[in-house]
DNA sequence: TATGAGCATAAGTATTATCTTATGTGTGGG
DNA sequence: CCCACACATAAGATAATACTTATGCTCATA
């Protein structure tokens, strides 16, 4: 079959209006225009749609057939169009997000904060590691990524929207919870509970002690902040971790973040996404929300002199 | 939205290999080719439907949506090719059938013959009276009719295909039922139980008395043939009937013919149409199927000596 | 850094679509 | 019997479509 949908709206017409003349006024035609466009269709289709009975034309069988067909394709052509001019509003849209464990927090809050101001928007959102989010950008899996500084070979744009500091926290009855202004030196002897290696948290870690030559213990590795702040709550050592994963232990008072020298280490957290990447409306919005957004939304809940 | 067939078509075939050269080499195109199509589906639609990263282009959430709606629209394309197929063949369709009262025995059971033995086809059957029918044929909403002699003046084609017998019909216990070779001067003194004015059957019988210059006793009047042979085996008189409609009164034993002088009167069963209407591929079937099986079928039905 | 793969763009061309005007044909009503 | 109506057919003008070839650009990879 070779129809085109010229003939399938000419045939519409006439369907609706059992009338050439009538559906040649419809659609500011001659009435010789349509009667050479079903015949085009009747060829295509092998069979007559119409018969002429007197002055009168009726649908035959194939033409009533015909006319539910293009029915339903017109439906779907509608619905079709709908769906693009939501798109394009932004009205609608599907997010692929992905987040590094440390800002699960405050992403997933910053995502229903952003499809609640967005009926319609719906998404899917990846907690995972840092190398599973380079690897995902890499493969075009997702939209956009929040998550630390990126490495700056792969073509990637990384646009910073958020302090991230990382502070030293300890159980609330450590000793050190009461000292101020603690020596770095004092942190030598204490042991530490660290993401693994190869996560953002501890490449700022080991960079921050090390060009100070500070070295200390850091044999307790956990893969989740969760683990660590479990551990640090516990007993077993000091913790160094976002402050935006501590909302909760603030404010019960299980863990405490200590006052060390030249902490907090501030780090951002970045939008990140493929250079040269089309983003969607959605995503776009996203990223625009995200930026103008993302501080306010966190004031509420990180104590204000970290802010 | 102006889109083409082609334009879905190509892009169905892009969306499908993620690649504009393969879908190429299978639409035996260059690649430029399909490229343009591509940007104009582009066009219409008013959304990028792909992006290019690298060497690879995906699809963009516009892409996918409009993926979805030309599969689902080149589905409903097949169906319709599929449907107009069968149509061709004779292997649906849907027959547009009514009968004269009279004929609702034999009728029913032609069709429900046919539709065995063309699986696929449906249709709808009207058992009415006689000025009915010719309503119908003349408003075309019937693709055909089965029926006595329709009248000459209107564009009708009429095609006989088997006898219609009128026999006079008694209560078994009737006194006449014993005699043989009745005179038709007998019937004067007999009250007759007939069908109403208008109706086939009625106009010749008339005609046939009149002819004679017998007049009967008409009074009692009934609407259908089932009033009538339960009036008859009441005792409320005779009654004249066609033959077809007797099959089971005559094999119970309930009603009895009459060997009444020039009986029966023989009619015939006409296959009705209008005149120039082109026949479906169906009804044009059924058409010749009466032709050819209809004898053959009563034959089962009725005493050998009226055939 | 050179090469090739893959898509975009430009220019040119043959084909096809689509419409109009003019006219023919059959039908039903006055 | 003729006219008006409705669809069919024919011819021709115009626009647009859908290609092709040739070439340019960008990126990954050897």
């Amino acid at each position: 079959m070779n129809l085109t949908f010229r003939q399938l709206k000419v045939f519409e017409a006439v369907a609706r209006h059992l009338s050439y003349t009538q559906a040649a006024r419809e659609l500011y035609l001659t009435q010789p225009a349509v009667s050479m466009q079903i015949k085009q269709l009747e060829e295509n289709v092998g069979l007559p749609l119409f018969e002429q009975m007197g002055k009168k034309i009726y649908l035959t069988e194939a033409g009533r057939e015909m006319y539910h067909y293009c029915r339903t394709i017109a439906a779907q052509l509608e619905e079709a169009e709908e769906v693009i001019e939501q798109l394009k509003g932004m009205r609608r849209g599907h997010l692929q997000i992905s987040v590094a464990t440390t800002a699960n927090h405050f992403a997933t809050r910053l995502l229903a904060e952003f499809v609640k101001h967005n009926e319609g928007v719906t998404f899917s959102l990846d907690v995972t590691n840092r190398k599973k989010l380079l690897h995902q950008l890499a493969e075009n899996e997702r939209d956009l990524v929040i998550m630390g500084r990126p490495p700056g070979d792969g073509d990637l744009m990384a646009e910073s929207f958020m302090d991230n500091p990382l502070v030293v926290v300890a159980a609330r009855d450590h000793p050190l919870v009461a000292k101020k202004n603690i020596k770095l030196d004092v942190l030598r002897d204490e042991a530490f509970v660290t993401r693994e290696q190869g996560s953002g948290t501890r490449i700022a870690m080991e960079r921050f002690f090390k060009e100070r030559g500070v070295s200390v213990n850091l044999e307790m590795e956990m893969t989740s902040n969760e683990a660590i702040k479990q551990a640090v709550e516990a007993g077993l050592g000091l913790g160094l971790v976002s402050i935006h994963t501590l909302e909760l232990e603030l404010e019960t008072g299980r863990l405490a973040i200590l006052d060390v020298e030249e902490f907090p280490i501030l780090r951002h957290w970045y939008v990140v996404y493929r250079k040269g990447k089309r983003l969607a409306p959605v995503a776009q919005a996203f990223r625009e929300f995200v930026h103008q957004e993302a501080k306010s939304l966190m004031s509420k809940a990180i104590p204000e002199k970290y802010m």
